[in-house]
DNA sequence: GTCTATACGTTGATAGAC
DNA sequence: GTCTATCAACGTATAGAC
């Protein structure tokens, strides 16, 4: 009994991986879109397959179903979410590190308004398919990025605050200028936010902030 | 040709009268909860049937359609949104006044966390179902809410903040305790957001964002 | 006023030709 | 690898019996 050996094959780029990348990006970029405007249930695979111009077939067979890809697209956006907090550390000088924290997250919210959009939609539904996500691990992540706080206190850096009730500041009210984006251009006659925009905000949380912490805003 | 005259019937409280309230009023209910969880598109007229306990064909009865079934819900949030905020006025004690907005607006969250959440559900979708309410009259009630701050700062009573921006930090640090407690609840390994919770966040909120204006938080 | 039965489009998903 | 054709389930909405 003899085995066939495979013949070779010259070593070429496979242009099978190349399509299924361009595809994958398509499909994954129409998705955000799709996902941020209507949540998981109120997103349709057709829309998807419409607006990343491909065959809605197409879609299950790079992404096994429609949680399949919603994960995708939320795993995409968690990966990039917590580096810039993850910036902090207790050796830093608290005004310096809060300030570029704060301007961090707002240049966040303005490159990437749609991934803040679809994490709060997911969050408000209530955040079932980040389960996963929030696990005790993560527990124990915050609770060290609390301890950096509380180091700061303890040490008499910034004023007693509740070091976690903080980080909610922190995040509420930078998030909001992503995912409210609309009612603010609303109420504020923009047809969008300019980078301008953001910097104002910016410097106006971290006058409001740092100072509310007992603490000079730098340079 | 005779016509039949109608026969007396004696005036009691239509039975009916109070049918519709009472199933108008499960209805809406069991709708607030599938829009708070789902959105407008994610949420199906069959779900909202079987939670408000009736047949589907009569949420069709009291409610035209489904978009009408919702505009009736946001209409019921957005009447207690504002009242709040209007209770602002120039010639109050910024202090007193700030740190009682804040209380309020928590204690709303509190109260009516699925109403803070359809109404951000709603704007992140693009908020398409609010153009009526974001008219030309809702910017000038925004200007005016804004020149009560901008009169505190011309007065030296408060830093020179922006004015719009310090709005934007009221609303969006508060509502993110309705919005994200899911979040908060998984980070603190709360079950849920006690009163107690709330009073807390809304101490360290009166701390920060008072001081942060140049303000002693009252008592 | 109320509810059963049903019309008819859209959904996620797949089978099978190319 | 890719796409056309198709399915069963579910979507909103309504007609008409009670």
């Amino acid at each position: 009994m003899t085995f066939e050996v495979p013949a070779h094959r010259p070593h070429v780029a496979k242009p099978a991986g190349r399509i299924r990348q361009k595809n994958e990006q398509a499909i994954i970029q129409a998705a955000e879109d799709e996902f941020a405007r209507h949540g998981f249930k109120g997103t349709s695979m057709n829309t998807i397959a419409l607006k990343a111009g491909l065959p809605k077939a197409n879609l299950h067979y790079y992404f096994t179903n429609k949680l399949g890809l919603y994960v995708a697209v939320l795993s995409n956006i968690i990966e990039l979410w917590d580096s810039t907090f993850n910036a902090l550390s207790a050796d830093d000088d608290p005004a310096v590190a809060l300030a570029h924290y704060i301007r961090a997250k707002m240049e966040f919210s303005r490159r990437n308004p749609q991934a803040s959009r679809i994490f709060a939609m997911e969050i408000i539904s209530g955040g079932h398919c980040l389960s996963d996500y929030f696990s005790q691990d993560y527990r124990e992540w915050f609770k060290g990025r609390a301890a950096v706080f509380q180091h700061w206190i303890d040490s008499g850096k910034i004023d007693p605050v509740d070091p976690v009730h903080l980080i909610f500041l922190l995040w509420g009210s930078t998030q909001h200028y992503a995912d409210f984006a609309t009612q603010i251009c609303q109420v504020t006659g923009r047809s969008r936010l300019t980078k301008q925009d953001m910097e104002d905000a910016s410097n106006n949380l971290i006058h409001i902030i740092l100072k509310g912490c007992g603490l000079t805003p730098p340079n």
